[in-house]
DNA sequence: TGTACATCAGTGAACGCGCGTTCACTGATGTAC
DNA sequence: TGTACATCAGTGAACGCGCGTTCACTGATGTAC
């Protein structure tokens, strides 16, 4: 849908941005991170290598696009998983399931999203009060029943956020194939893996 | 030290391939995994760009020396950490600590290993029975008493290796600042985000 | 409705760069006799 | 102990490559009158 086609392409492209950011992710998951070079996004919207400039700054403000994309559906895949049950508990199990499912079907998206993060001092998930983050928290406070510290619930957020992303990193190993089979699946796999990190035991013994 | 001085130099390096190690850790802490290229680690090392071909049939044969370093001082960092008490659960916190601890320390080496790995069926580290991910296993059996499940155990150790990892990777957000200065200083925030995993909390109930 | 013209969004060639790797070479080392 | 010679471990120049970015340009679009 992207290559140039020669026959019917006009000119004007009509929307190069969008299928710039397209471009990036496509080549992101075909490729991986490494091959994300401006000249090959051009290649793959069948435009010349000059033509991104009248669009992005630089290099950088297209991938910035790519990784906010990513963000905003990253939220969107949590705020869904979320929604599927009302009971606290299986509201939690959702989310750290639909968290780990996005990074593994959008490994390089995935690393794009947090290469871009690591320097900057606010995560861009937190700007917002729909953003991931708040909504892990807003879980974390339901299962607590509302009687918990900030301090606590921001640190039992983290700790939840990090456990998640170790998991979505490593979800992808070649080495947990066998316990997976073993195990029924990868989604029975996750879901073990949770139950032994016994997340958040600390506010759910009552 | 591993400047070219050209005052002292000999012909004959003596031992490039420990200097070549050493000068590509070295760009990689000061400069970061993007900076880190055959020419670049040549010309830290005082060498001309062909010189490391009689050490490393290519790049990734460098790399792959460095990822073997890296893990190799994380395992004798766990194995320092697990000596330090009889236990098991504060040699389990211990271990977690010096864990993160390694990748603050190591940021950019903690990427390479990793990067270096995720292609390969076996992570290095289960390799070999005095490796990182059995000293875990290890300490997660003592403390469950020794009666947990082959399987249990495997699952429990991915768990917190995965949380580890996952902490590991976002220790150095700049985002957790101010809650590290409100729990007073780093250490103890990472024990708290430990805490508040409740980790093996399913071994350790009785 | 038609036309002049400013602006927008492309092109394609070129820039300088650093990269991984190869090559023919040479200086230093060590070993056999 | 001395010497011929094979081997080892460097050099420096060169290769082709793809990159990010800039430049002068031009075709298409839209707006004022």
């Amino acid at each position: 849908m992207s290559n140039a086609t020669a026959e019917s392409r006009p000119y004007h492209h009509g929307d190069l941005s969008r299928a710039l950011v397209d471009a990036a992710r496509k080549i992101l998951e075909t490729e991986g991170p490494a091959a994300l070079s401006l000249r090959a996004v051009a290649r793959e919207a069948g435009v010349s290598p000059a033509a991104p400039y009248h669009h992005f700054k630089d290099k950088a403000e297209l991938l910035e696009a790519v990784a906010h994309e990513g963000w905003h559906e990253l939220d969107e895949a949590l705020a869904k998983a979320r929604a599927e049950t009302a009971e606290p508990r299986a509201r939690m199990s959702n989310l750290g399931v639909a968290y780990v499912c996005f990074a593994r079907d959008n490994p390089a998206l995935y690393r794009v999203m947090y290469d871009r993060s690591r320097d900057k001092v606010a995560l861009p998930e937190r700007l917002r009060e729909d953003g991931a983050y708040c909504q892990v928290r807003e879980t974390i406070n339901e299962n607590a029943g509302g009687h918990v510290s900030d301090i606590d619930l921001e640190l039992a957020t983290i700790a939840a956020w990090c456990a998640g992303h170790g998991l979505a990193e490593m979800i992808g190993f070649k080495q947990f194939a066998p316990l997976k089979a073993q195990l029924g699946g990868e989604e029975a796999f996750l879901r073990a893996v949770f139950e032994h990190l016994g997340m958040f035991a600390k506010f759910n013994q009552g």
